[in-house]
DNA sequence: TGCTGTATAATTGTATACAATCATACAAAA
DNA sequence: TTTTGTATGATTGTATACAATTATACAGCA
């Protein structure tokens, strides 16, 4: 395992396994059992168990006396997180327009300046990393552990799918320009506007999933 | 710890100290150690442990090494947990509405009629038992485990709140009409109306708590 | 053939010992 | 007085042994 200290083994497997599962690696419908993880990640089953319990709470594994479903994302979960992120992803952002200092202001840009970088470099991955941290600054700001809380982990669900749609040059730039202008409007404290292209942002997103997905 | 057996201790765990926290028997600000739990439940560490990721998971407790911090439900939690309610449960009674089964809305009945029951008997515990099975049932019904998933947290974390609300009479007799009214929209198998009534209820039990509050 | 009981193996569940980390108090020095 | 170093104790982090449960295969029998 890795060799961040300061992020205990259970944190580390929970990362390392949600990220397997949301990346597709561990499939849909595989079976795992805690030796298999002990041996694939080298620690004991302790923090195994510990990640495994969140990652249940998440819906992401089934875990009986079987051993350990991997239940992933599917494609009707992927409609059903983009009909509610449209309802209350844009209270989140008129959250931010209306509260947002201008340090927190600072680090949104910078985040969007670097995505805006990696897309002139067709660099997939690099966006799909800012464009999440575009995402999380926005719940955070919005100074809701609730809002925080319920969406993060939406958003993280669509991760597969955001890491097809960044390898679409166009989508990748034209996601960019939505940020931009989100952005702009939370920089003028005009919080409908924020509140407004938020939703038509995840609109595009939606629409551009289902169009890939025929 | 109680005599369930098929229920691990990790999750007998979990389900006390969620109920102690939410209730307030834990208060907000409140200093635990994993050996004081130990102490006080009389299990070992390993399930107390797993209980204690999930509760941070949920946001309920913060773990840290000086130990646990209870977090718990502030007043500002409760109005954005409203404020979301308002705008995704409709979606799962319209979900419910459109799928719902014979023997479902058999069980959605009956739970219905022990909670009215219960109103006229003035069993403040009962109707909220009974008033938090109907939500989780509607969640369960929409078929959509993304829902379900999203809002059964927001609902628990109501619990302090409708126990006070369920205590007045009035509010817990009106609470059940509009179940009622749902219920029937349902039956009727009429999608917008079982959407409607849903965010009216919603919007209802909103205000009550904000008048309450002052 | 199909059912049922039972032995066995695989898996999770739990407790506990020990390691590592971290907070704190306090003393020493600047 | 303030800062810094350090010892101590408290707490969490991790590994592992053992218990309990459960799935499975298979033999025996109707």
């Amino acid at each position: 395992m890795m060799e961040h200290r300061t992020l205990s083994l259970a944190e580390q497997v929970f990362e390392r396994l949600e990220k397997d599962i949301l990346s597709g690696t561990y499939q849909r419908g595989e079976f795992l059992t805690e030796i298999k993880l002990v041996n694939d990640l080298g620690v004991s089953r302790t923090p195994i168990r510990e990640a495994l319990r969140r990652l249940e709470q998440e819906h992401l594994v089934e875990l009986s006396s079987k051993g350990i479903l991997v239940v992933g994302v599917t494609d009707k979960d992927l409609e059903d997180i983009y009909a509610i992120r449209l309802r209350i992803e844009g209270m989140a952002s008129r959250e931010v327009a209306l509260h947002i200092t201008d340090e927190e202001l600072n680090e949104l840009r910078e985040t969007l300046e670097l995505q805006e970088f990696y897309v002139t470099k067709k660099n997939a991955d690099h966006i799909r990393g800012m464009d999440s941290k575009f995402h999380k600054l926005l719940y955070r700001f919005s100074r809701s552990s609730v809002l925080y809380d319920t969406l993060m982990p939406l958003h993280n669900k669509t991760q597969k799918y955001r890491q097809k749609s960044v390898e679409n040059e166009s989508r990748a730039a034209q996601s960019a320009r939505e940020h931009r202008a989100i952005y702009e409007a939370i920089a003028a404290k005009d919080a409908d506007m924020a509140e407004k292209l938020t939703i038509e942002h995840i609109e595009n997103a939606r629409q551009h999933m289902q169009k890939r997905s025929k």
